[in-house]
DNA sequence: ATTTCCTTTTTGTACGGACAAGTTAATTAA
DNA sequence: TTAATTAACTTGTCCGTACAAAAAGGAAAT
């Protein structure tokens, strides 16, 4: 039979998440370092470096040879599409205005992804986000996820503004991964409207599918992105 | 100053990845255990174990618990954008027709990267492909290099009819990352005779810039996608 | 023939120690 | 004051050991 033993390493690891997460160790500091955590946990380096390890990956930490281990910006989105020029760069400005608020809905068939029998058993939440940069509307984004799942947010709690990391930081959900599908599709009049663009622009449209840290919470995105002026940009490394 | 002093683990890492990569470790075949790789480099499993983690983060490899570490079939091309069931998969026919050989050529301003002082001195190789699906052409796909960092490869050398195959085994190049640009745009006519399709249709167009394991080599991509039948898709995860 | 058990092999976790290498800040020498 | 040196601290590499956990295969029992 399986054991399933609790693993130093992985205690350590989670909790210096969860101080990541909300803020005790925050973006850009340094944290304690590999002998301090050595003696709080009452253990040696191999294991507490082995948790450092472990965060690198997951990409909470950069470790910084003689120096120390530091906290990163989190909500990179891993290598996810993003506009170019968004992350990090003040070149533009981008705002996000909520649309349609989260509300409880039916689940939706344009979204492209097939969904699990407790996810349809469910209703979902349902909210719709434009994007603006330099007050151009640029991305018009429905989001969806399984009630059952996670509780409505109401968009004025969202830390930030950002739908991410209010997941991260109030409730200790991780993006783990993400499919995407694209397609290149002429705007329909709907869209061409929400966008500012004459009907039939070619449009980037993307489906979304991020998988999280819960087991049962997949977050679903229909994505619209006029790439007329600005091209959408993602980079992979290593 | 620097000593720059060699690495053990980092040794034995390019010792197996060189295994791998000219087919010596084949795909799907066990690597020899790490108590063998200790006898035979004289050192500890500390050491081995590290190597291992390393091809095991660069994606070489995968470790099964108990049974040992399995060399996987490499050029996934990491995270990037790959047809709709292209990779693995046996749903579609997908079948690759070089339609300019590989030459030489001077630098295209389409390239939508900035090319550096060493690349702009020198001229590229240039070629074209077409990637068919069930024989309908699908996505058509210019690339260049520059001269002075690899020599020109017949499209008849390449590795199972793989470049990326290629550049592996026969030159030890691997893929490190990439940096994309997506636009949905309209079909132009020289395009949309090449696919097949009628001008204006909107077509996903992508610049590539791959980076490899030679600093100065660098691969460019620009490739026009006809999405209307099969999408593009790409997943992270972890 | 099938199941159960045990042994062997292999990877995973963890301990403890030693020294190398990079960073920073205080101290010393010019 | 400025430059060079030193000391303290931090992460990186590597050694050697021990036991746990998972997988595989053979032996014994049913």
């Amino acid at each position: 039979m399986p054991v399933n033993k609790i693993k130093k390493y992985h205690q350590i690891q989670e909790y210096i998440k969860k101080r990541i997460q909300t803020q005790k160790y925050p973006p850009d500091s340094y944290l304690p370092s590999e002998s301090d955590f050595c003696v709080q946990f009452g253990t040696t380096r191999t294991t507490v470096r082995k948790a450092l390890d472990e965060l690198l990956k997951e990409g909470f930490i950069v470790k910084e040879h003689g120096r120390g281990s530091k906290v990163v910006e989190r909500g990179k989105y891993l290598g996810l599409l993003s506009i170019k020029g968004f992350s990090g760069s003040t070149d533009y400005k981008v705002r996000t205005k909520v649309t349609v608020e989260p509300k409880i809905v039916e689940w939706d068939p344009v979204i492209g992804f097939p969904l699990s029998e407790d996810e349809k058993s469910s209703k979902c939440v349902y909210f719709q986000r434009v994007r603006y940069i330099d007050d151009q509307p640029v991305v018009l984004e429905n989001n969806w996820y399984a009630l059952n799942a996670l509780e409505p947010i109401r968009s004025e709690e969202f830390v930030e503004g950002s739908f991410f990391k209010t997941l991260s930081q109030e409730y200790l959900i991780e993006i783990m991964g993400a499919e995407q599908e694209l397609r290149s599709v002429p705007a329909s009049r709907d869209i061409a409207e929400k966008l500012g663009i004459t009907f039939g622009t070619p449009i980037l449209h993307i489906s979304i599918r991020f998988r999280t840290s819960w087991p049962n919470l997949n977050l679903y995105g229909d994505l619209y992105c006029n790439t007329t002026e600005y091209a959408i940009r993602n980079s992979y490394f290593l």
